[in-house]
DNA sequence: GATGAATGAGGCTTCATTCAT
DNA sequence: GATGAATGAAGCCTCATTCAT
């Protein structure tokens, strides 16, 4: 038996790492069989097989699927903020950086297929559990569209009457379009040459009427 | 099937009346507890007792749980596109067309809240096992739409390039917006009042660039 | 087909003496599992099985495993009191009435082993979830008990300092012996040949202190 | 195993007494959980918890949950007989005798109470898993007992017919009325107060008639 | 020896569906 | 046709036990 000079301390990192490591994992596998199959349906027991550990393990993780569920909710909520944040904060015109919002999102329902889904499943689909939650994160993101529109609207022509409806204009044209092609079969080349269309559609909706 | 016509044990087309009554009843019901509850923790048991009926009574009328839900869905789908098209159909300028529409959509939101928030989240919901005749569905929605923007594209000044991806905006623009603004808390009243902006938004996004 | 003459209501009676059937089945085979093997380890699917019933039909009768147990204890106080109140009514002298109620408890722990032994577990046993269901059994137990003393105390010799504290005695010396004679293995008959001296070390224990 | 007396490792004794004092602990807390909740809903981990160790080591000092269980219960009943002993130890007559034996366990029950209500379920509660163990121990009980009993007999003027069924009416007596005591809420001090009122009915109903 | 993360058997309960009446 | 009692598959979760460190 090997004595680390440490004591017991030592693999304290290791274990942190491997704890998260095993803790993202079962993230993933959740929100791929969520996506696959919604909350009610979704079977803990397959999510533990397929991140390849225990049933009761998952347990140690989260509380029970509830948590877990949230859990994912929030991780995917940070991991698109992560993404629409840079997007934003581009430097250009508005257009531009709406088109790069667009093609942000476009791109994060390709790759992250299963977050966008569970993500927009929450915000949209009946289960009342998770609503509260889930419109906490709505906010978060209109939150960030606010700060670009309000700094937008005191440095440039654009004139936006209320930023708050503007900003919820602007995430639910870009997500809703997207989800409406994806459901219709479109892809995602198609949608990417669309970003300028849909860009400009939301910039043109959200700005004062010119007459 | 045989359909006596002058049977005499009973007559016929009353007791079709009472089925035909009884079936209605039992889609609303479902319509309110799925859009209660979601499909999984809708209660077989309970849409029964609330349409007055024996638990039994329901497999007469339905194959089974998820068969009684297409149909519902079928059925809102109907009767969403019954307000649909007449909204679209009403003489105006497309800009007032699409007012109404989003008006329509709005009442919809309203009056047959249950439906509107059934559908929605079969629409966008990620549980795939009606995402096939949801699409469907969807579809027939654009039909609708495109056949106005068609029109409209040949008899007026207006430039729409492609007409399926125009309709898909419509549509989602128009139920994203509203189904954000119920999420965020905002009333019917405040949705109402945003229909020429969110019609103009739509038109002008629609359209070939003016300049 | 067959159609009864009197519609739908005619079964009722003979279906509400089914159910109670089926009721007493599952409290009597209830019984047995919970005396074997106590609250916890008993298996509700094994008692369904005994009972000859499938595993969700015992919740049509009992609102969880908690309520099966309450109402078999309930019914065991029930028929264990039908018995101790003839017993005590008979006509004579206390010393025979007590041999009496030691006779009849001895009969039950022989013939209702199970319940016996449940009542007890309920009662001394250390799980506090049914402590007070049981205690509030016991006070039925020792309310009939009390009568009889009073009477005696009124009508007879006998001086009774403390009514409740004598039937106490009473309850506790006669379950006791009983309980620790089984346990040791003693039989039945050799129970019943004690019964006066168990009634005289009552009666005598009871009474005022001669001197 | 063998025990190297100079070992240059580590004073061996010191361990022993560790691990004694640590088998103490765990025996302790597990009387704690086990009266509290029963040995089914008593949890290994909290024992663990509260005695201070890891939810392994209770492993390297008890088999299983079970034997723990045992040998918690084999401890209390050594505890319970080093407190009896004395008491029916103490010179006087049997009346005192049994005065102090019964004070003896009311002080237990109050001082000790978790062992006090471990032990009594064993002996009355339903779990046959235990049952053989604690008849084992019922025995050591009335061995005790049955030794005072015959002294007596054969040195006063008492007159004892049977001795283990005497033995069995005064811990019977003794134990079910402080237990049914308690469970009706009655104080200690009130208990202690009758004392001579048990140990006279016992002495009473043990002798041989006096008339 | 001590630890606690990992495991998975086991059990209560729900509820869609069946079918005798 | 209508009913609702009965069914049993299915799934979440707990927790005693193991074992690598």
């Amino acid at each position: 038996m090997v004595r680390h000079l440490s004591g017991g301390y030592m693999p304290k990192i290791v274990d942190e790492q491997m704890r998260e490591a095993t803790r993202q994992r079962i993230l993933r596998e959740a929100a791929s069989e969520f996506a696959r199959l919604g909350f009610d349906q979704a079977n803990i027991n397959v999510i533990a097989e397929q991140a390849g550990i225990g049933k009761g393990t998952i347990y140690l993780y989260f509380e029970n699927k509830r948590e877990l569920f949230l859990a994912m909710l929030r991780q995917i909520a940070q991991s698109q903020l992560a993404v629409i944040r840079p997007a934003l904060a581009t430097p250009g015109t508005l257009q531009e950086r709406l088109e790069k919002l667009f093609r942000a999102f476009v791109t994060l329902a390709q790759t992250d297929s299963d977050s966008f889904n569970v993500y927009m499943s929450a915000l949209y689909g009946v289960n009342r559990a998770f609503q509260a939650e889930a419109t906490r994160l709505l906010r978060d993101y209109l939150a960030v569209i606010s700060l670009v529109l309000e700094e937008e609207s005191s440095t440039s022509a654009l004139q936006i009457e209320n930023v708050e409806t503007a900003s919820l204009m602007v995430l639910s044209l870009t997500e809703s379009y997207i989800l409406s092609a994806k459901v219709l079969g479109q892809s995602e080349q198609r949608l990417i040459q669309q970003a300028p269309l849909v860009a400009r559609a939301i910039l043109q909706g959200i700005g004062t009427p010119q007459q």
